[in-house]
DNA sequence: TGAAAAATACCTAAAAACCAGTAGAAAAAA
DNA sequence: TTTTTTCTACTGGTTTTTAGGTATTTTTCA
């Protein structure tokens, strides 16, 4: 079988001396190139045959998002892999959608860049660890998630999104406007938010409403 | 050119085989999933690439309107089109709104679709005929329409959306407390509301939050 | 340039919201 | 059945909003 013919596209000297080294003795890879930015790896591209690139996101010219699309287009044949320092889930998960076959960060052993390199180059999508955490782990929004209400709590937060005071909640639910006022506060407390106003706006964000 | 990676979401299974059959022939497009509920989708695109999602907006778990949201939130480059009965104005509305690409009746032609999709790919909204005209029609609730903003009232409005007090909004925007109240007193006017909860509540219904 | 729209600022007073507690009864969960 | 949560209601006080106006200065645009 033929070495696969890699490039490494980043712009850190550092990290491309890393990769040559890490890589020096892998015997099925042979790194042909190095660049560190877009347009040397563009201009490389379209002389010269590549199996694999393994590619940093953040670099001078254009971003490595684009940069992965534009190469996808033009060398569908090409693996790319992403070596980034990025953890967070949105830039990972666009990489993956603009025709990456992998995810790693910079701190990742050569034990999971090895196992990364073969899983692409079969096709199948391949993260590191930490990666997997990340993707698995839901965002930020959805953890701090929306607080949990009581049944009183919904039907008071609703009245109150209708422009209602707390004397016509009252008068609905058949309460005492010091209950409902209680409520209302309550409310305030979960969300964390300063006031109703503020409040409904959350609710809205946390599809509540 | 990569083929189209696309999807079907739809909890009638006899939707999902007769679009597979339509699509089948198509050479730009393949179909490499069909999910009956929402769960189901999120949880192959967090592991799978997906161009394109055929998306109905009647699911047992989520609204449509709901995932469309989150999908294109998540996977912003996915495009998505929407396939449903409904021939509402609001729905049709709030999908795009939502992010959605087109919107077609299941009983377009396979022309249509073809149509669509191409130009949803590229960029552009695409509807189908019949959906064209309702949305030309406009409704009396698009009568009355979003109220006319200023500026200034746009700014008001968005910082009480964040709970601040109108001693707050003034130190903000080097402005007297007093000028700060006019202006939402003028707000409240214009959306027809009897306070700031309710129009926080509006101005998110008329997508102006 | 002149009219209209927008932004600015003020007054008064009532109504409502917000803050910081406490606490008993009812319902749900352990 | 005991414990916990939820729902209920209260005291007392402060801050903010809301509602009724009026009025000058900027901007905008026709």
């Amino acid at each position: 079988m033929n070495k696969l013919l890699t490039v490494i596209v980043d712009d850190h000297p550092i990290v491309i001396e890393g990769l040559k080294t890490l890589l020096k003795n892998e015997d099925n890879l042979e790194i042909v190139g190095s660049f560190s930015n877009a347009a040397q790896l563009l201009s490389y591209l379209s002389r010269n045959p590549v199996n694999l690139i393994l590619l940093d996101v953040t670099l001078p010219d254009i971003g490595g998002m684009e940069l992965c699309k534009m190469v996808k287009e033009k060398f569908p044949d090409t693996t790319i892999l992403i070596i980034s320092n990025h953890t967070e889930r949105s830039i990972i998960m666009q990489t993956i959608q603009n025709g990456a076959s992998g995810y790693l960060l910079k701190n990742s052993s050569l034990e999971e860049l090895r196992q990364c390199i073969t899983g692409a180059i079969k096709g199948t999508i391949c993260y590191s660890k930490e990666v997997v955490e990340i993707i698995s782990r839901p965002t930020k929004n959805q953890l701090r998630g929306a607080p949990q209400l009581t049944r009183r709590e919904k039907q008071v937060l609703s009245l109150l999104a209708q422009g209602k005071t707390s004397q016509n909640i009252a008068q609905e639910l058949f309460l005492s406007p010091l209950t409902v006022d209680t409520h209302r506060r309550n409310l305030i407390q979960k969300f964390e938010v300063k006031n109703v106003a503020e409040m409904i706006a959350a609710a809205h964000r946390e599809q509540l409403l």
